[in-house]
DNA sequence: AGTAGCCGAATTGTCGACATTATTGAGGAT
DNA sequence: ATCCTCAATAATGTCGACAATTCGGCTACT
């Protein structure tokens, strides 16, 4: 059998913490299942000491919270966090999306364009979970014409957080197209280094999603549950 | 002598986190230092398990720098990274005084009024450290009229990282006067429930900020070091 | 029947020992 | 003199063992 000589710390050690997240946000790891040190060791091939360390700090990032005596567990978002991480999201995005307008660099333009029509095209095959995939790569992009590392790194933790109910929003009828239009709007508002144009497109887009957001926790209340009878 | 019964855990593991990173932010640890787990785990008189997972919980917050086998570092926030610090707080802080201005209850105000009237006292008894202490309570009791902890969180964490600076802002002449009144039109604002006023006053008075901490950084650029002859 | 208190399993917290990795400095060859 | 090699040192990374804590269930007593 052989479990090969990937013996345990062939190299995988030092990413235990990366591992972890991964699986925290791909939902591997439930919300609000507990994180025994113990057991997530074994399932990632690491000692309970990487483990250990990477709880501390997802607890520190938000993931995870961290009891003493008491273990840790998936943190459960409740939907008004959510709710406000997007509204700290959609602020600091907004404020990105103004500087990157003043500094778009032709680069920056022919990329961005470049993901707008394959967002389009997508769009036109109704091929909804292909499109809502090329939407963070898109604000990605903008974030990094904007240049502003500090903010960005922050969003990016912010995001991570809400991954919850992301899915979700993407079920919404006709919201693609709405999307789609809101980033072609963005995309002109740069295209044309209009800062307000862009700092307001990128507000009105990201309240779209937060209402999107919003819809989708008002179904969610009805829907998990019905009570027999 | 007797180091007393407080014989290296008495109750004192488990904030090793805390105390350390007080240590940072009041400069006993300056930046750049190299903060070996030994030293520190004698000096604050715990184990090495705990520095350790206070370090890093310390590198995921920003305070410290953590390099693989090769220890940790205290921070050294650099100017730029300074400025966007401040840029992005002034954005949030903008956000939490438009929320606040439209929750802020007669509590709230009352104690706020309270503030600003003793502020005013100390500024007219040229007291500037005096004045300059009460900065943070009023905004934090802005923060808690705003109602959003995610955001107060975020920013109270930005705010530990850049106090480096935060002291040389104090000594600009004639900065505490008009720091004063832009906390006196942000109150006025808010007594108002103006959610645009609010907004603005907070956002100019920032924008304040900033400036002074460009003019302490041009300042200290000059100042440290003169050659001999 | 109800409740206080107590055992025991499971899990976390801490320590000490040791392996691993960077760093420094001395010595030697070119 | 300069560069290279290689030990000596110092610090970090990891493991295993054990102490401390929590929690669930069980008993014993009223």
């Amino acid at each position: 059998m052989a479990v090969a000589r990937t013996s345990i710390k062939d190299r995988v050690a030092p990413d235990a913490y990366r591992r972890l997240r991964e699986g925290i946000i791909s939902g591997l790891f439930h919300p609000n299942e507990r994180l025994v040190e113990a057991s997530v060791a074994i399932r990632l091939e690491v000692g309970r000491t990487a483990v250990r360390a990477a709880l501390v700090r997802l607890d520190q990032e938000g993931l995870v919270t961290l009891e003493p005596n008491r273990g840790a567990r998936v943190r459960l978002i409740s939907d008004r966090e959510a709710l406000e991480i997007e509204e700290v999201r959609a602020t600091l995005e907004a404020m990105l999306a103004r500087r990157a307008a003043t500094r778009v660099t032709a680069a920056d333009l022919r990329e961005l364009r470049q993901m707008v029509l394959e967002m389009r095209l997508r769009v036109d095959k109704n091929d909804a979970v292909g499109y809502s995939a090329l939407n963070a790569p898109f604000h990605q992009r903008i974030w990094l014409a904007a240049d502003h590392p500090t903010t960005s790194r922050l969003v990016g933790s912010l995001k991570s957080q809400s991954i919850r109910l992301q899915y979700q929003t993407i079920l919404r009828p006709g919201r693609t197209e709405r999307s789609l239009r809101e980033h072609e709007a963005i995309f002109a508002a740069l295209k044309s280094h209009d800062p307000d144009g862009a700092e307001s497109a990128m507000r009105e887009h990201l309240v779209e999603v937060l209402e999107t957001l919003q819809w989708a926790i008002d179904g969610q209340r009805r829907a998990p549950r019905w009570l027999p009878g």
